[in-house]
DNA sequence: GAGAATATTAACCAACCAGTTAATAAATTA
DNA sequence: TAATTTATTAACTGGTTGGTTAATATTCTC
C-alpha cells in the first residue's frame, strides 16, 4: 500500500503548481522543469505521478472546467424554476463566478480552441448538460403564448455569449469600449447582469 | 538597392508561411525552423528579414487582425447611416466576416488573452475606433424617444458578444448546444444574424 | 528485522529551440 | 569590370525541451 500521507502531499503539489503554471502560460507555454520547480518536487517525480505531460495537463484541464463555473449551465436543468426566474439565476451566477474567476475560464476557452480534439471530449464529460428540461419549458411557455416561439438553443447561445464576451475577451472589449480601469470594468459588468436579462426577457416576449 | 523581385518574393514567402503556421499552431506552438522549411526558405533568411520570432509574430498578428474582419466596426463610425440601419449592417457584415474567417478571429483573440501586454497595443492601432459618432446618435435617438436611454458601450458589448461568442469558442458551444455538423452549425448562426438584430431593437425599444 | 513495495533522487539523453556566423553568391552601382 | 551592396547558405552554438534510468531512500507488511 502506499505511504497515504506524502504520497498525496507530493502528487497534489505537482497538481496544483501544475495547475498555476498551466492556467498563467498556457499548455504551450508552460514547461515541465518549472512546474516541478515551483513544486518544489524532482522533475522524475511528475513522471512517476503522471505519465506525460499531456497527461498532467489534461487532469489540470479537467479540473479547471470545474472550477471555471460552466457547471452553473446544470442549473438550466431544474424543472422546478420558473423559466424567467431560471435565466436570472443563471445571469446572474455566471456573471458572479466569472467575475471572480475570469483567468481560469478564459483558459479553459482559449486551450478548447487551440486543441479542440483532444479536450472536446473531457469538456464533454466534465460538464454533461441536459438540454431537454429547458426545451420542455421554453416550449410549453410558447405554447400558453407567454412567450415567442423560440429556438431553446439561440436562448443558450444568447446569454450565454452575453455574459462571458466581455469577461473571456477583456482586453480586446478594454480596446473597443475604451475602459482601462479595473473598477470601472468591474461597474460595467455588474451594469450588464440586469441589462442581459432585460435583452432576453425583452426578446422573448415580443 | 534592392533587388526588388525576389527580395519581395522571399519576404513574402516567410511571412505567408508564419502566418499559416501561426494561425495553425499559435505563437508558442510555433517553431522557426517549421515556418523556414514551409516557406522552403534558409532559417537565417528569416532572421535577415526579421529580426525575432516575436517581431515576425508581430507582424503576423497584424496582419490576422486586418484580415479578421474586426474593421467592421469601423462601420460604426458613419454617420449618415440611420441607428438601425447600422445595427443591422454591422451584425451582418461581422457574421458574414467571421463565417468567413472563423479561424483566424479566433487566433487574435487567444493570442491576445494569452499576451495581453504585448499585443493591445497592436490591436489600438490597427483598429483605432472613434465611437463618438455612435455615442451620439444613440443619446440623440433617446432624446427623440425613438429608444430607451442606454449606455452606448453596452449596445456595442451586448451585439458584439452575440455575434462573436458561437463563432470564435465554437467547440464549446458545439458540445453546450449539442451541434456537431458543420452545415448543422452554419445554418445555426445564418439564423442568429435576424435574431439578434430582433433582440437588440426590442432591447432598445422598450 | 527481512523482504517487498513505494517514493525519491541525480545524472543522463537525444531532439529541439531560437538565434548567430562567416563565407559566398548574386545583383547594383560606378 | 571592379567595387559595393544585397541576398543566401550550411554549419554551428548554447541552452532548453520532454522524458528516462538506475540507484537509493523510505515505508509497509509479515
Amino acid at each position: 500500500m502506499k505511504e497515504q500521507e506524502s504520497t498525496i502531499d507530493t502528487k497534489d503539489k505537482i497538481l496544483e503548481s501544475a495547475y498555476n503554471i498551466f492556467v498563467e502560460k498556457g499548455g504551450n507555454g508552460s514547461g515541465i522543469k518549472e512546474i516541478a520547480e515551483k513544486a518544489d518536487v524532482n522533475k522524475a517525480m511528475l513522471y512517476y505521478y503522471f505519465d506525460s505531460k499531456e497527461h498532467l495537463f489534461k487532469e489540470v484541464f479537467r479540473k479547471a472546467i470545474e472550477e471555471s463555473g460552466l457547471k452553473v449551465l446544470e442549473t438550466m436543468e431544474d424543472s422546478s424554476t420558473p423559466l424567467f426566474d431560471k435565466i436570472k439565476r443563471y445571469i446572474d451566477a455566471l456573471t458572479d463566478h466569472l467575475l471572480e474567476e475570469p483567468i481560469i475560464f478564459s483558459f479553459v476557452m482559449n486551450e478548447l480552441n487551440r486543441h479542440p480534439e483532444v479536450l472536446t471530449e473531457i469538456l464533454v464529460d466534465t460538464i454533461d448538460f441536459d438540454r431537454s428540461v429547458l426545451d420542455r419549458q421554453i416550449n410549453e411557455a410558447a405554447d400558453r403564448y407567454e412567450i415567442a416561439r423560440i429556438n431553446p438553443r439561440q436562448l443558450l447561445a444568447n446569454i450565454t455569449s452575453l455574459c462571458l464576451g466581455p469577461i473571456i475577451n477583456r482586453s480586446y472589449y478594454s480596446v473597443v469600449l475604451d475602459i482601462s480601469s479595473e473598477s470601472e470594468y468591474r461597474q460595467f459588468l455588474e451594469e450588464r447582469k440586469g441589462i442581459i436579462y432585460d435583452m432576453t426577457i425583452s426578446w422573448l416576449t415580443t
